[in-house]
RNA sequence: GCCCGGAUGGCGGAAUGGCAGACGCGGGGGCCUCAAAAGCCCCUGUCCGAAAGGGCGUGCGGGUUCGAGUCCCGCUCCGGGCACCA
């Protein structure tokens, strides 16, 4: 395809004057007021791809925006470069993690470059440079002072792919690992977590005040599930001079009366003690399917309800406290022991899962709402009238609930409890490529943090990474041996390193300064910048990547490293749709990418970000067809029309003499126009009509200079610098390039204010007014803009194609919305 | 199963309750050219009609309104999230 300009030469050129003139370099002395635009930090995979070209072109558009209207835009850049691909890629290849990553760096930054992404590079930070590691593992031990950091034992997701354990966050509902696919095992393992529940409440309820997507927040308040009850304790019968109790959890107490039996978890502390002699067998028989089960069984197949609910009967029975009658308990895989006390009373009439099981097992139903005449059977989990319940009989659910709490209360028998989905955060991996954990287990002296002036623990370079992928440094021959910093003595090094989340955590705060050396950042820095403005990227880190980031900002403000700063990081999120191809997500795994490379090198970096702008609401996700090329090429045309225009015209054009005529002023009208609707879009995201109103306003233009009637210099003028300065965002390279033609050697288009407008110009001079006759239009009449009903009536009522429809009768009703329309209803 | 989105020409999409289909892609025609490419200009929802003009039309069925792609009720299909969390 022919181009009007050197697309390539004009855009090496662009980039490199960019890098040079450092015109997006801030700081926090500014006089400017700061405004924090960023891009989520990315994995380096190697070049970008789409998806990386889709989010970088919003990025920056927006930093060129708000620069332009007068804000210091705090654009900084970094990788997210610890990770497991760099981990495997050493196996497959021999190749260094640190080499392997650093290279897919380097790709990545020269292709953001290539893209025309203008960066404070200055702040460029990187996960597995030391500088950064030292912080993290600060953070790290001051969460450990805090309280927030701190290793138990649990029931972990372990990963037979990864040879490490996964968070719960990392593990997908159908029991598989995000990363590998591979099903996730239960293990009984000693590893490190953070305290995220502490939060569980401020983050569920800061959710509200934030400007982020609808579906975002409900996603996080799905996950935190926050759900309020009452914990109950149920004396087991027989055992009462014992005080042996069970403690359970329900969000219904109001069902009370309800509860036929109870079921502790298989791994339930009390499981051994519940269980008689002639139950043993069976009992232990369930225990151990249950801890062979994988997740996929035990959560994911049995969630879908009606399955066979496997259980077994302890012989033991607990006493419904309303009723005084003593009730089976069961040890059943469908009560899990992470959530509430692991525990449940069974009401098999008001619960669908203690229907199912009560069903396989034969157990009674006694209903305690009354369910609609035309219920269908089964369990009744909607509201209603009490039956069965004593003194809770005749009342509404909601109603019954608090009176059988305050009965339970009262009793001593129950307490007011609220319980969580979300769980503390597992941040331990036995892995290589990652941020050592930073502390020494002394027999002396227990665990023991490294101070802060060994800082940082860097892993060893001489490792090997093992196809069974077992823990790298835990085989080091010396990497384990360490000093106990409190007795001196000889000490076991950690050989965990922290989930990659961690490091995304904070990098944010890090952007704000990144040359602090004896802390994370400084506060008042961070202060000065924080919370940033746009944060934008993928949904995929709907969840794990914006909790956790949440949460780590509130922890530091609280352990003392961040005063000041706010604590909810990110005021508005922006979440960009994907990039489909044959109905799946364009992904190097699925080896469908389309590399942005292509089209760098022939319609130029401006006329694909233009594309990833025009192609829809960028919401959207964008189906990548045999079609999207020619689109491209369609925005590579346009470019050229803004360059035939604002460059090459201005030579060939005769220009009209004296003062500008009306169609001259309708010109200058359009311009005004033109940026009211530009800067209006660009505010409400709405990328795409904004390249419209772009092109829109070229046609009109185009014509305008071409038409048999000469054009006023003076109005092409305007026009052609408007059109310049509002596409400036969208298409860095060209509009910067003409208008140094246009300016002179050493302008800069970039460093222009963003055009004003007048709105008396905006407004137009003459409209069409809509005239319908019993709402179907019948006519179309220019009209001043400002005219009253009575005039917009008359004027419609003197059309005779109105006449005609009204077929000579007055009409019935007249509807007069001047300008826009009239509507005679006959 | 529950909770969110969405459905508009051949395609991507546009439209504060007031001209449905802006803009672009594709398609058709014309100009330029020896010719082609590029460029420039025009047309392009659908049906009837030679035309003027008219009928129909925003997933389906109802409703509110002078007027509904837009608001309300009930569905269908597609996409996403959650899913034994008591």
């Amino acid at each position: 395809m022919a181009r009007a300009y050197d697309v390539q030469a004009v855009e090496q050129r662009w980039q490199q004057r960019w890098l040079a003139e450092r015109d997006y370099e801030v700081d926090a002395g500014d006089p400017r007021p700061p405004w924090y635009a960023l891009c989520m930090y990315p994995y380096p995979s190697g070049p970008a791809h789409q998806g990386h070209v889709r989010n970088y072109t919003f990025g920056d558009l927006l930093v060129r925006h708000r620069t332009m209207q007068g804000y210091a835009v705090l654009t900084p850049f970094g990788f997210d470069s610890f990770g497991l691909p760099a981990e495997n890629a050493a196996i497959r290849t021999g190749e260094h993690p640190r080499s392997f990553t650093e290279a897919r760096i380097a790709e990545l930054k020269s292709s953001v470059r290539a893209l025309g992404a203008v960066y404070d590079w200055r702040r460029e930070v990187r996960s597995h440079d030391p500088s950064y590691i030292r912080q993290s593992q600060a953070i790290f031990l001051a969460f450990l002072r805090s309280g927030l950091a701190y290793r138990a034992q649990a029931p972990v997701n372990w990963c037979p792919g990864c040879q490490t354990v996964l968070a719960n966050e990392q593990v997908l509902a159908d029991g598989t690992c995000e990363r590998s696919g591979d099903v996730v095992e239960r293990r009984d393992l000693e590893q490190w977590f953070v305290r995220t529940t502490a939060y569980a409440d401020e983050l569920l309820d800061s959710l509200d005040d934030l400007d982020w997507p609808e579906r975002v927040k409900t996603m996080q308040r799905n996950w935190i599930g926050r759900s309020e009850g009452a914990e109950l304790r149920l004396a087991v019968a027989g055992r009462q001079e014992e005080g042996l109790v069970l403690r359970v959890f329900t969000t219904r107490p109001d069902t009370l009366f309800g509860m036929t039996y109870a079921v502790v978890a298989p791994e339930h502390p009390l499981v051994d003690e519940l269980t008689t002699a002639d139950h043993r067998d069976e009992v232990e028989a369930l225990r151990r399917a249950a801890s062979a089960a994988s997740e996929i069984e035990r959560t994911s197949d049995g969630g879908s309800l009606g399955l066979a609910k496997r259980g077994a009967f302890t012989g033991s029975h607990v006493v419904n406290p309303a009723t005084g009658e003593p009730v089976p308990v069961y040890v059943a895989d469908y009560v899990l022991m992470g959530y509430g006390t692991g525990a449940i009373m069974a009401v098999p009439a008001e619960d669908e899962r203690d229907w199912a099981f009560a069903e396989a097992h034969g157990l009674p139903v006694v209903r305690t709402v009354q369910p609609p005449d035309d219920f269908a059977g089964g369990a009744f989990t909607g509201d209603g009238t009490k039956i069965n319940s004593g003194f809770l009989n005749g009342l509404a659910v909601a109603t019954a609930k608090e009176r059988a709490m305050q009965w339970l209360v009262d009793r001593d028998i129950g307490s007011r409890r609220v319980n969580y989905r979300l769980r503390d955060w597992l941040v331990s991996r036995q892995r290589y490529w990652g941020c050592p954990i930073p502390v020494v287990r002394c027999p002396v002296d227990g665990v023991v943090g490294v101070p802060e002036d060994q800082l940082p623990v860097l892993a060893p370079d001489d490792v090997e990474l093992l196809a069974t992928g077992e823990s790298p440094l835990r085989r080091h021959p010396t990497f384990g041996q360490a000093t106990c910093p409190v007795c001196g003595g000889p000490a076991e090094r950690e050989t965990d390193t922290m989930d990659t989340f961690v490091d995304s955590s904070w990098y944010f705060l890090r952007f704000c300064d990144p040359w602090a050396e004896d802390r994370p950042f400084d506060p008042a820095v961070a202060a000065h910048f924080m919370p940033v403005e746009q944060y934008i990227g993928g949904i995929e880190h709907a969840i794990l990547h914006l909790l956790y980031a949440r949460f780590f900002t509130k922890a530091l403000v609280d352990v003392g490293l961040a005063p000041g700063v706010p604590r909810e990081p990110f005021r508005r999120l922006f979440t960009q749709g994907m990039i489909r191809m044959g109905g799946s997500k364009m992904s190097k795994s699925k080896g469908n990418l389309v590399a942005p490379a292509k089209y760098f090198d022939t319609v130029g970096a401006d006329a694909l970000r233009l594309f990833h702008l025009f192609v829809g609401p960028p919401t959207d996700d964008v189906d990548w067809t045999e079609q999207t090329d020619e689109v491209i090429e369609g925005c590579g045309r346009f470019l050229d029309r803004v360059w035939r225009f604002s460059v090459e015209a201005a030579g060939t054009v005769r220009w009209a003499t004296g003062d500008p005529a009306p169609r001259d002023l309708a010109v200058a009208r359009s311009t005004h126009r033109l940026v009211a609707k530009v800067s209006d879009d660009l505010e409400r995201w709405s990328f795409n009509t904004a390249v419209a109103a772009c092109m829109e306003f070229t046609n009109d233009v185009y014509r305008y200079l071409r038409d048999e009637v000469p054009p006023h210099r003076p109005t092409y003028e305007a026009a052609a610098d408007t059109l310049l300065l509002v596409l400036a965002p969208m298409a860095p390279h060209v509009t910067a390039e003409a208008w140094e033609r246009r300016r002179g050697e050493g302008a800069r288009i970039h460093r222009e204010r963003w055009p004003a407008f007048d709105p008396d110009l905006v407004r137009q001079d003459r409209v069409t007014m809509v005239v319908q006759v019993d709402g179907k239009v019948r006519d179309r009449i220019d009209v001043a803009p400002e005219l009253t009903e009575d005039e917009a009536t008359a004027l419609a009522l003197a059309s005779t194609r109105v006449q005609d429809a009204l077929g000579g009768s007055p009409p019935r009703r007249v509807v007069a919305r001047p300008p826009r329309l009239v509507n005679f209803v006959s």
